[in-house]
DNA sequence: ATGAAAGCGCTAACAG
DNA sequence: CTGTTAGCGCTTTCAT
């Protein structure tokens, strides 16, 4: 089964590369080639087993039918979710994709932006660090087709599918509220991420909203390499002392699992001294002690509309591109907000 | 900031292309070309922003430094765990890492194959359907670089890495037995996977190794596309009846999740009527209620191990393609198998 | 209806 | 030390 090239078929049947080319690429009826000669190519590139070869095929096209895919982190399985409909859905277009974690590092996410657009990718999705302006307006600047999911660049007008932040945030702190919580705490990850900023401010305008008392104590921010011990502190402030907390808003599963971890380790009954609630899940939430409730992201309508933005800008050259769209998130009530 | 080639900056620096290319891939030196004429190549393309063109360049390398990676399913957090590790482990190496899906469908398994085959990947890593016996020995056949990850075929000798499915579920069921358990069922995925026979196998030989009565009845086999509703049965099946059972080993993560769904739903007390261990753990399984005990996998090891078997083979054409690994699970016990 | 020939951007003998 | 030249495998215009 040796390799079988376009060339070796036209010659084992005495004909042109280019009436074997326009064949295979199902351009053979419009351009007038015979059935039965059409037939004879088919036939014989199945019994050969002929594949083009891409990057042959994609340097002569100038394109490779290929998206890029940068995230924050694979292992995530928010994005490792968002990645499997993206595939799925990138497929139905005839596009392959290319991922590659930028590990929250605006130097790498750069680098993988570079390494892409080397690789000549027909288009990119980005979950950015947010900390690439530049590199995004650039290219914005060369018209190159993207789109951003999950993080956006308030200042820059681009392509993007993300959540409404705000609002879920803003309507988990007031579930707590109804459920008759007085004291509620945030505990989130410090960063410039318009995400955060975002679930941050749907918490305060919550609180002041229904005539609580904003604390800036009451809110903890983590660093984000280290939240796992940053959390045991975070949560000892939280509910030790007179100002102690009776509900905590994470901003995102892995706190919301580490922190129930530590309040766990203190002692405290969750829901009844403390009520907690997560932005985003993780797949066992429901199965916790007690049960996490969680404001669910659509990572299905995310990959899904991404792709379809970006298709549209790829194969459209006229596209507009400042297609934003903001998804809601679901809220799921769990034992771990109240009864 | 238009886009330049490798002939555009030779021309600006009135040289040739094969000097600017030598520079370019760091072979200067050995080639002689005087200090100055790299500095004044080097800052012109750092300058001007200069990116090659790497469909262009594979064509004429016959290499793509990429590698291609098919898991069944980038959404399980097993294999996105996996995914990363490779990922960032090929990234040390110089290759980049296209994913894809196969779903557990051979025929997609087989096309994603030959897709990346087409785009002129340099290896692959596969965790394979395990339905493609002939796909793999022609991959074989052909020299072409590869090794397989969680699945490997018994028949082919082939470059693999998997776990010791065999040890580790033996290890589970003895597990329970010293604790006492005395009827203890098994909850698998019905199919051909040598993986799941292995880990039935091991705990059919830890239960009859301790004396006990081996009971077909104990074990149900789900269909992996329906396994939600038919573990609803499976467990009204084992936990009613005079042959009820006292333990269950879940052969998979997400089983175990589901499968105390049921068992809650169904009013049992876990562990107290019923002690429950998981193959292969999710992020919040010691948050769970009760913590479930598990057999951990190794994920790093698994993926930083292919890729150095695959880029050995790749590099080094005389390497010997039945490179075997099998590594060890690692037993993480928490309350759901016991006080 | 089919073929010859040029070209995509880069690498690598080989000759100077 | 540098330049010429010939590909890599495929697509596509333009003749025929």
């Amino acid at each position: 089964m040796k390799k079988i090239f376009l060339k070796d078929i036209a010659n084992e049947l005495n004909l042109s590369k280019t009436a074997v080319s326009l064949v295979l690429n199902n351009r053979g009826d419009e351009n007038k080639i015979s059935k039965n000669t059409q037939k004879r190519i088919l036939e014989f590139a199945q019994k050969h087993n002929y594949r083009p070869n891409q990057m042959a095929r994609g340097l002569s096209l100038g394109k490779s039918e290929t998206i890029g895919l940068i995230v924050p982190n694979i292992s995530d399985i928010f994005y490792a979710k968002i990645a499997s409909h993206i595939e799925y859905k990138a497929k139905e277009f005839g596009y392959n994709v290319v991922f590659s974690s930028s590990n929250e590092d605006a130097q790498t996410e750069h680098e993988l932006i570079s390494s892409m657009l080397n690789r000549q990718v027909d288009g990119l999705i980005i979950a950015s660090t947010q900390k690439n302006q530049n590199e995004i307006l650039k290219l914005k600047k060369s018209n190159f087709p993207f789109v951003l999911i999950d993080r956006h660049y308030p200042d820059i007008k681009t392509n993007y599918v993300i959540v409404d932040n705000f609002g879920g945030a803003k309507q988990m702190t007031e579930h707590l509220i109804g459920q008759g919580r007085t004291t509620i705490g945030l505990i989130s990850i410090k960063s410039e991420l318009d995400a955060m900023l975002q679930r941050k401010l749907g918490y305060q305008v919550a609180i002041k909203d229904n005539g609580m008392t904003p604390n800036s104590r009451a809110i903890k921010e983590l660093n984000f390499f280290d939240y796992q011990s940053e959390m045991k502190k975070a949560i000892k402030a939280m509910v030790t002392g007179a100002k102690s907390v009776d509900a905590i808003v994470f901003t995102t599963h892995y706190l919301a699992a580490s922190g129930l971890r530590e309040l766990r380790s203190f002692g405290i009954d969750v829901p009844r001294e403390v009520a907690i609630i997560s932005f985003d899940e993780l797949g066992a939430f429901d199965l916790v002690d007690p049960p996490i409730s969680a404001s669910r992201q659509p990572v299905k309508d995310i990959g899904n509309i991404a792709v379809e933005i970006l298709v549209n800008q790829m194969e459209d050259k006229n596209e507009k591109i400042d297609n934003k769209r903001v998804l809601k998130t679901e809220l799921l009530i769990r034992k771990s907000c109240g009864v």
